[in-house]
This record gives C-alpha cells, sequence and structure tokens, in this order.
DNA sequence: CTGACTGCAAACGTTTTGCACGGTA
DNA sequence: TACCGTGCAAAACGTTTGCAGTCAG
C-alpha cells in the first residue's frame, strides 16, 4: 500500500508535501525536525516549518508516526511499524531498531509490580560497529 | 553522607536552594521542573526559575541527577543511584523504579549488532495497580 | 576575601497559533 | 464546492544568558 492510500485511512488529505515527509523518513529511517525540514525544502524551497510540525504532530497523534526519545539528542520520529527497540550510537547518532523481547520482560513486571504494561521503550546508547576503532 | 558533603565532592557549594531541590527530589523520587519550582517555591518564595534550570544542568552535568525521559511526558529528574528502569502509569503519571537485568539484553545485542552497550534506557508505559480498577 | 551562586530581566530557540490563500477530494 | 492544508507572521512557550548583588568556603 503507498503512503496516499495510508494517509487516507488515517482520514489525512494526502498533500505533496505530507508524501514527501513520509517518503523522506522513510528512506531516513529515523529523522528529527530539523534535518526533516531541510530535506522537505530541498523539494519544495517554500515549505514553512510550521507545516513540518502540524505534519508531524497530525500523524503522531492518527498513530501513523512514532516519536522516539533519546538521551542527550532530539526526538527523532519513524514510521509505525511492528513493536522494537533502537540503538543509539552516541558517536554517529546513527538509530538503529533491533527486536528484542520486551515482552518478557513485561509480564515479569506485572505479576511482580501489577502493573499493566501497555508500551515499552528501550534505547541502548553506545558505539556502533563503525564508531568502535 | 547527607547532601551538603555529596554536592561538595561534585564541587558544587552546598547552597540551601540547592539542599532544598535535592530534599524535595528525594522525596518525591522522580520530579519534573515544573513541580520541582513549586515546592522550592514553598520555602523561598524568591527562588528564580532560572536558579532552578542552572542547578538541575549543573547536577545532571556532575553526575548527581538524572534526566529519565518519558512518551509523552515532561522528563522528571531522580538522584543518581544504582541502574535501573522505570514503569510510568499513563493515568496518574506516576513513576516507579524497576530493577529489571537489562545486561543480558545488551549483551545479546553486542554480540548480533556488533554494538558495545553503554546504558540502558528503558520505560515500561501502562497502568499501575492503584489506577487498574 | 574570592569565586561561585542567586535573582531578575532580557534574549534565545523551538513550537504553536491565527489567518488568508490554495489545493484535495 | 467545501473543507482541509499551506505558508507567513506573530505569539507563546520553555530554557538560557548576562549582570549586579550576595553568600559559601
Amino acid at each position: 500500500m503507498n503512503y496516499t492510500n495510508i494517509l487516507r485511512e488515517h482520514n489525512l488529505k494526502a498533500t505533496p508535501q505530507r508524501l514527501a515527509i513520509l517518503e523522506s523518513i522513510q528512506i531516513n529511517g529515523h529523522i528529527n525536525i530539523d534535518k526533516l525540514y531541510e530535506e522537505i525544502k530541498e523539494k519544495f524551497n517554500s515549505v514553512s516549518l510550521a507545516t513540518i510540525y502540524k505534519n508531524i504532530n497530525a500523524m503522531t497523534k492518527s498513530m501513523l508516526l512514532f516519536e522516539v526519545k533519546l538521551p542527550n539528542e532530539k526526538s527523532v520520529y519513524e514510521i509505525v511499524k511492528e513493536q522494537h527497540s533502537h540503538l543509539l550510537c552516541t558517536n554517529c547518532n546513527e538509530v538503529i531498531d533491533i527486536y528484542v523481547d520486551t515482552n518478557s520482560i513485561a509480564s515479569n513486571i506485572s505479576k511482580k509490580h501489577d502493573f499493566a504494561v501497555k508500551q515499552s521503550d528501550l534505547v541502548l546508547s553506545g558505539t556502533c560497529k563503525n564508531c568502535i576503532n
């Protein structure tokens, strides 16, 4: 399915700006507001930063995008997909998706603390293989 | 050891404002800037929000405090202690410390992704036992 | 006594808002 | 055509800075 239809399914109009935003996020995997604005401006040099914010907010509210909060970094946004966690390289700032079984942690905690876990946000920070030398 | 000495060990002067900040964080466990400002103002009604920020930043830089970034919430601060994770109740906003073995996750990931993990930030969000009904 | 800290006010960067125009459906 | 989205400018918001006076060590 293409982004035009995905946007419509979320009751959002498929404008060129929105399609460019989604394409840019898809290509980058994860991107922060500033870098996103730069990239969209290359395609639409008249685009407004307010438009970027409005759209990021609208798509995040519609659960089409997800905000990843990172220690010591600006948040990055990603397209919502299956549950996963993140690696953050504190040297090159790259964010990498990882698939960890957080469910077993969650179910242990649920029992021990009588707490109904609905969401797990895990970020492991350190040095990636390209930066390790 | 008392906070006066802890502050001095971190090369920070033990001012009444700083002691009040640390006491407030200790009592609350986790607290955000706004609530902290309110609490300190009760003791020192002339305290400036700038002072709160300066001190939080100084103590965070000195590794005396740690900022916990939460999904959909303002960050809260805690006094640095042994490595741990957090539960966030999305109903009452309470933050609860939990002790999970993130090391085993980290070491698995290290091998699989050739990534040297230095820090693990895990927040499990959901409903706490007091809010579950 | 001296450097660090405080409180105030101003500055700053980021995000949001209001509005007129334009484009999607 | 009706409404939603865009772009601009202004406003709002959270945080930082500069400075003069004060305090901890």
